[in-house]
This record gives C-alpha cells, sequence and structure tokens, in this order.
DNA sequence: AGCACGCCGACT
DNA sequence: GTCGGCGTGCTC
C-alpha cells in the first residue's frame, strides 16, 4: 500500500489522502473520486501511514486511476508551486489548475507523440542541391515535371541544416500532389517522427549572425549582461523608447542560445504582433514558440511539449507562458516590465515578473527586466542594489526626445472634447504632411444618457455605473459588466422621451474630427473597432502608409506599436488621475504619458505631446513635462517612502462580494477583529472598492499593509482559515490579492 | 467550486 | 400525488 497527498482543484486551502496499490511519484497526476465526483489532482507527496491523521484512515479512498508513470511537474516546479500557494494565499490545487495546460488538467496524456516527417533519399540529402540536380531521377524531374522539382527544391532547403519536416508541413510549404509524387518516385521518403532534441541549436548556428554594432549604453549592457550568465541575477535595462532596447536583448538572448540553453520572453497582452516573432525567428534562424490568448488548448499544449523537449529555442509568451516547463532554460526577458498585464487579476493572482524571478533563482539563471518606464518597485529595487541597472538614453540615429507640452483647457472654447489651441496645433502638423494622435481613454460615444425632463441618468442597475452610449449600434452598454440593451426612447424613471447624451468618447471625437478635418482621413483605434483577428494590424499598416493623418485611440495605442509619421500628440482627460483614490494612478499615467510620447516621431521628424488638462499648475504635471519620468518617478519614490506605501512596505486586500452589504461587514468586521490591533500591521478599511457594485454585487475591501513581508505572509497564513470558515458560514464570496496593484 | 441532500410551492 | 426551486453541508 502507498500513501499519497494530492492537490485538487476546489477552493480548499488544504490537501488530500489517498492510497495506491503501486507507487506514484510527485508531479504524477491521478484521477480520484472526490464527494461524488472524479477530479484530476496531482500528487504533491509520498507519505507514510504513520504522516495521516488517524480518524482519516477509515476515510481514505484508493486512487480511480494513475495518469502519468512520469511527472509532468518536476521537482523545481513542484517547490515553486507551493511557493506560489504560499506566497498568494491560494489552494494548492487551484496554483496546479492555473500551471498546467488545460488539456492535461482535463485528464489527457502527457506522452509525446510527433507527427510522421519526411527525409531525404539518402542519394541526395546532406549534399548541396546544384550537386543532387545532376542525379538522373532529379534530372528527369527538371525536364518532365517542373512543379515537382521546384517542390523538391524547397524541401532540400528546407531540410538542410538537420531541420526537420512533418508531412503536413511539407504539404503546406509546398502542395500535397507533388509531395505525393516525390514519394512515389521514393526522392523523399516518410520516416516515423522522433523528438529532436536540441536540433533548434544546429540551425542557429548555421544561421549568419547579423549584429548591428551597439553603441557604448548598448555595449556596457551586452557585455555586463552576457558577463556572467548561468547565475542568478537580475538587472533593469531601463531604456528609452527607440535607444535600442531590442538589439540588447537580441544579443544577450544569442549567447544565451549559443550555449545550448532556451530562453523566454514575456511581453504584455497586446504587445505580442507577428512582426515582433518574425523578427527573433529571422535573426535566429529558428522556430519562436509563441505563446497568447488567441490560441487553443492543443496548440498550447504542442508548444508546452515542444520547450519540454528542448525542440524550442526561444518562446514569446504573455504572462501564462512564465509556467513553460522549459528542459533547458537559461535566461527570462520580462518586456514591458511595468505592464499591469503581468499581474492576474482573478484567480490565482499571480505576477508573472515576480515569479520569473522566483524561477530563476532556483535555475540561477538571469532576468531581464526591460521597459522606457520601469514600475516603482523595480526601480526601487535597483536603487537598492538588488537588481542591476543598465540605462539607455540614446536614441538610435540622431533621433531627439520628444518634447512635451501641457494645454490649459480653462477658459478656452472646446469643441468635441478639444481645445481651439489643440485643434490649431493639429491643423499646423496636418498641414506639414503629418499625423496626429489624439488619445482619449474612453470608448463608445458619450459616457452619459440623461433625461431632459427629470436628469435621471441611465444607469446599470447591476453595478449603479452610468450606461455608455455607443451610436454604431445604438445601444448604450455598461462598461463594468459589459451589459448591452438599446438606446431608451423614453426615460425609465420619468417617461419622457427627451433623452440626450453628455460627455464625449472615442467614436464621438472621431466623427467630430472628421468634421472639423474632412480633407483629412481620422481612424479609430480602440476594442470597439479593432475587433476581428486581423484589423489592428491591417490598419497599423494603412497608418504606417499615410492612408490615415488622424488617430484617435485608447490604451492600444500606447503598447508598442511606432508610427513614424506622427509629429504631434494630444492626450485627453488627464486630471483624472491626478485625484484618484488608488495611489499608483500617478505612476501610471506617467508611464502611459511617456509611452504614448514614444510612439511617435522619428529621427528628422520629432514628436510634440501635449496634455490638456484644467490643473496646469499641478506639480506633477509639471515635474513630469519639465523633467521627464525618471524625475518624476524620483519624485513619487520619495511620496511614497513618505507615506510608508509600496515598495517600502507590503500591501494584500481582503475583498468581500455580495449582494447584501450587513454581511460583507460582519465578514470584514470578524477579520478585522483577528488582525485589527497586531503589531508592525495596519489595517485600513472595510472601504468601497474602486469598483463599488459589479453585477448585483456590492464590494468592499480591508488593506492590510506591513514593512515586513514574511511577517505580512505570517499574519495572512493565519488569517485565511478563519476567512474560510466564515465566508462558508455566512455564504458570501471573497477573495485575497496579495501584491494588489490596485483596489478594484 | 460542485454536487447531493432536504424541505416547500405549482403542475400533468 | 410529483417535479424542481435553491438553502446548507461536505469533500481523503
Amino acid at each position: 500500500m502507498h500513501f499519497i497527498e494530492v492537490a485538487v482543484p476546489v477552493p480548499l486551502r488544504r490537501t488530500f489522502h489517498y492510497i495506491s496499490d503501486q507507487p506514484v511519484a510527485r508531479g504524477c497526476r491521478v484521477l480520484v473520486k472526490f464527494a461524488n465526483r472524479e477530479l484530476v489532482g496531482l500528487v504533491c507527496n509520498e507519505v507514510t501511514e504513520a504522516d495521516i491523521a488517524e480518524e482519516i484512515l477509515p476515510k481514505l479512498a484508493a486512487v480511480k486511476e494513475i495518469l502519468d508513470c512520469e511527472p509532468v511537474v518536476n521537482e523545481h516546479w513542484l517547490a515553486l508551486l507551493s511557493w506560489l500557494a504560499q506566497y498568494y494565499q491560494a489552494p494548492l490545487g487551484e496554483v496546479v489548475h492555473t500551471a498546467l495546460p488545460a488539456v492535461l488538467r482535463k485528464g489527457a496524456p502527457s506522452t509525446y507523440t510527433k507527427p510522421e516527417e519526411i527525409a531525404l533519399h539518402p542519394d541526395i540529402a546532406d549534399i548541396p542541391f546544384s550537386d543532387a540536380a545532376a542525379h538522373v531521377a532529379v534530372m528527369q524531374l527538371q525536364k518532365k515535371a517542373k512543379k515537382q522539382y521546384a517542390a523538391l527544391a524547397t524541401l532540400h532547403k528546407a531540410l538542410s541544416h538537420g531541420q526537420h519536416l512533418t508531412l503536413s508541413s511539407a504539404h503546406k510549404l509546398t502542395n500535397a500532389a507533388s509531395v505525393k509524387a516525390l514519394l512515389d518516385k521514393e526522392l523523399v521518403q516518410k520516416q516515423p517522427g522522433v523528438i529532436h532534441s536540441g536540433a533548434w541549436l544546429t540551425a542557429l548556428l548555421a544561421t549568419e549572425s547579423t549584429h548591428l554594432s551597439p553603441n557604448v549604453e548598448q555595449s556596457i549592457a551586452i557585455t555586463g549582461i552576457s558577463s556572467q550568465l548561468n547565475q542568478f541575477f537580475c538587472a533593469l535595462i531601463e531604456g528609452v523608447t527607440g535607444s535600442g532596447k531590442t538589439e540588447v536583448y537580441l544579443q544577450i538572448i544569442e549567447k544565451v542560445l549559443r550555449q545550448g540553453q532556451q530562453v523566454l520572453i514575456l511581453v504584455p497582452e497586446i504587445g505580442l504582433t507577428p512582426q515582433t516573432v518574425a523578427r527573433f525567428a529571422k535573426r535566429f534562424g529558428i522556430e519562436v514558440g509563441v505563446l497568447h490568448s488567441g490560441l487553443n488548448d492543443n496548440e498550447r499544449m504542442q508548444v508546452w511539449q515542444k520547450a519540454r523537449h528542448n525542440e524550442l529555442g526561444l518562446v514569446i509568451g504573455t504572462r501564462s507562458a512564465i509556467f513553460t516547463p522549459f528542459a533547458h532554460l537559461g535566461m527570462i526577458i520580462i518586456d514591458e516590465e511595468h505592464d499591469d498585464s503581468f499581474k492576474q487579476q482573478d484567480g490565482l493572482r499571480y505576477h508573472a515578473r515576480d515569479l520569473a524571478i522566483m524561477l530563476a533563482r532556483k535555475l540561477a539563471i538571469p532576468v531581464l527586466l526591460g521597459t522606457a518606464t520601469p514600475s516603482l518597485e523595480s526601480l526601487y529595487n535597483a536603487k537598492q542594489e538588488r537588481y542591476q541597472h543598465y540605462v539607455l538614453t540614446n536614441r538610435a540615429g540622431s533621433a531627439v526626445m520628444a518634447q512635451q507640452a501641457l494645454i490649459n483647457i480653462t477658459q478656452q472654447q472646446v469643441e468635441y472634447g478639444l481645445t481651439n489651441e489643440a485643434l490649431t496645433l493639429m491643423k499646423e502638423h496636418l498641414q506639414q504632411g503629418n499625423q496626429v494622435l489624439v488619445f482619449m481613454n474612453r470608448r463608445g460615444f458619450a459616457p452619459a444618457v440623461v433625461c431632459q425632463s427629470c436628469g435621471d441618468v441611465h444607469t446599470c442597475q447591476a453595478c449603479d455605473k452610468a450606461y455608455t452610449y455607443h451610436q454604431f449600434n445604438r445601444s448604450v452598454q455598461c462598461h463594468q459588466c459589459l451589459h448591452t440593451q438599446p438606446m431608451p426612447r423614453q426615460c425609465s424613471a420619468c417617461g419622457g422621451r427627451d433623452i440626450l447624451t453628455e460627455g464625449i468618447g472615442t467614436e464621438q471625437l472621431t466623427t467630430g474630427l472628421q468634421q472639423l478635418f474632412p480633407a483629412y482621413s481620422t481612424i479609430r483605434i480602440d476594442s470597439d473597432s479593432m475587433r476581428g483577428k486581423q484589423t489592428l494590424a491591417k490598419t497599423l499598416d494603412a497608418i504606417n502608409n499615410l492612408e490615415h493623418q488622424i488617430l484617435v485611440g485608447t490604451q492600444i495605442l500606447a503598447k508598442g506599436h511606432h508610427f513614424a509619421h506622427v509629429t504631434c500628440v494630444i492626450i485627453l482627460d488627464v486630471d483624472g488621475a491626478l485625484f484618484s483614490a488608488d495611489f499608483r494612478a500617478p505612476e501610471k499615467l506617467a508611464q502611459l504619458v511617456t509611452q504614448i510620447s514614444g510612439r511617435a516621431g522619428r529621427a528628422e521628424k520629432p514628436g510634440v505631446t501635449y496634455l490638456q488638462t484644467a490643473q496646469p499648475g499641478h506639480p506633477l504635471l509639471q515635474d513630469l513635462i519639465n523633467n521627464g519620468y525618471q524625475h518624476f518617478a524620483e519624485f513619487a519614490l520619495h511620496e511614497r517612502k513618505a507615506l510608508n506605501q509600496p515598495p517600502y512596505s507590503f500591501q494584500a486586500l481582503l475583498r468581500a462580494e455580495d449582494q447584501d452589504i450587513r454581511k460583507i461587514m460582519t465578514f470584514l468586521q470578524t477579520m478585522l477583529g483577528f488582525v485589527g490591533h497586531m503589531q508592525h500591521l495596519n489595517v485600513a478599511g472595510p472601504v468601497p472598492c474602486l469598483i463599488e457594485k459589479k453585477q448585483n454585487r456590492y464590494r468592499y475591501c480591508v488593506v492590510l499593509q506591513s514593512t515586513n513581508r514574511s511577517y505580512l505572509q505570517k499574519v495572512l497564513g493565519l488569517l485565511m482559515p478563519e476567512c474560510e470558515a466564515k465566508a462558508n458560514e455566512l455564504r458570501i464570496r471573497w477573495s485575497i490579492d496579495v501584491d494588489n496593484i490596485d483596489f478594484s
């Protein structure tokens, strides 16, 4: 008899024991009966009878099925998963659930079967194609079957340097008929698929290395970092847009790859474009594994298996790609390190950047954090010399940094949210044949629908939030729960029929600009207008081909894409961030402004950024405009220190959600009773969350804060069972968010 | 989280 | 008489 400890996917912060007649190794999946249903669990320990409480022994059930003969989770990852569970106060089963690809957590076999491959006939393989063409059979093809000859040439090229081709990719590369004919003539042959562990290295070494010559700052970063590979350290590469950050990555990646080690690059959700991937693939001449939200379960599994069997040298992916089980990982790069999409905002609320650092420490490999606008957390770590800090200030070529200025919105005529001053500036830039970018972080036509008789604001009942009017489908949408309904014909409060919209969104701004500037083409880029897979890529191409002159858009414009012909950027609605209840709002605004400014201009045509504000004297804006992000960040860090806020302290957010505020209060007050007057711990609340109501549930929270991270950990560890018990009793939803990045 | 058990209202 | 609503209790 063997006794095992199993993590099951239930929201319970404990593991369960099972009996097996065969030994099962840690990291293997098992199918078990659990509360009258079958679940896939992960064996997290082999134990003995003595380890199990006596009263539980009679309840022990036998494992239904052992799903793996080899562990799917190795010892390194097993340790990391339990670290994750502990650090984020999450059930181990839930951690396992987030870490494993969907097919595996559903119980599919983890065995890796490769599809059939094709190979050249030995007589014509491993020789230049010109020599192969001298072969009788090949000469015949050249005369009689031009298509097959061309196909053979393509396959010959594709199969050089120890590369491999599956039958289906050979079909795609050429055509099915030709491949069939070549197989019949035995010029190519089928062979069973094999795992080509490390084959990418051969391809890499056969590819001519093509680096640009780095400038002094780039050189310092490249040599500094590559001289200490094969050990743990963390480097912050702070490089203004256009300073050649990517070239630094590329040259260091090449060194790691040449050692035969794999590299993982994490990018923000919308930063992963085919062009980015193509750039890496072309530079190194190897296949690049790609992981993003658009993939299905099988495509994900494919990359997972290839990385695990060392069939990929390089993987680029979004947040969850951090869970890829590499065979020989040699480095992790986090691009746009400051981006909030690296923090998961539901379920297991992990931060991929922080997990990457833990993983790197465990594997004794470096982590590179790259950004033009470092998060205050990373900047602080760099200042504390926990991270190495490399700064790239030179824009490639002669490009100058973008200029920034403020436009005072008060005492000015405003049309469609734009001041006369802004419109005049736009006209100047447009007349010079340049493009203008107008940023507004509010999609839709208008952010409010108001009855003119009684003043009633049409509000989502489930969220207590004003509906946004969308003109393209004459509907209103709640931007919190995404509920959509037709634009009302009469007021729900007084029955009045005179209903108008108030305020401006990107949709209205776009139509407005089309009227104000009929000679130019205005295009809107937001999640409404950019639905569909290829739409964004096509629009970006059209913009760079100068098919549009005025670009209106939201967040999407701030990330990754570069607009060489944009010389004027206007940012609307910055004031909200100046008076936000979230202490991180200024940091986020500064990052946004700096990132958008960096999107525009090029060497001969630098861009100018204007912030339209009713608070032109605000010290934060003044500092950012006059002294830049670095200076702003210094100032912000001082402020955080004075107020004892992160990164000078550590926070966790305990959130409760329910239809009944009294239940929420009972729950949170009970929890405050446990931690309310503990030493070295600050507690605030209960206060409404930044999203106070969502889908008929009120949301309140308590913020726990301490300057001692492990102390906060301990407190949370003690508090969790109490939360579970009380929530169970009250039947209330709750969640804990360690290192929360906001208060929503 | 699920899923069963259990105890009250409107149906062929 | 039942079918089914969702309150509550438990999971090796």
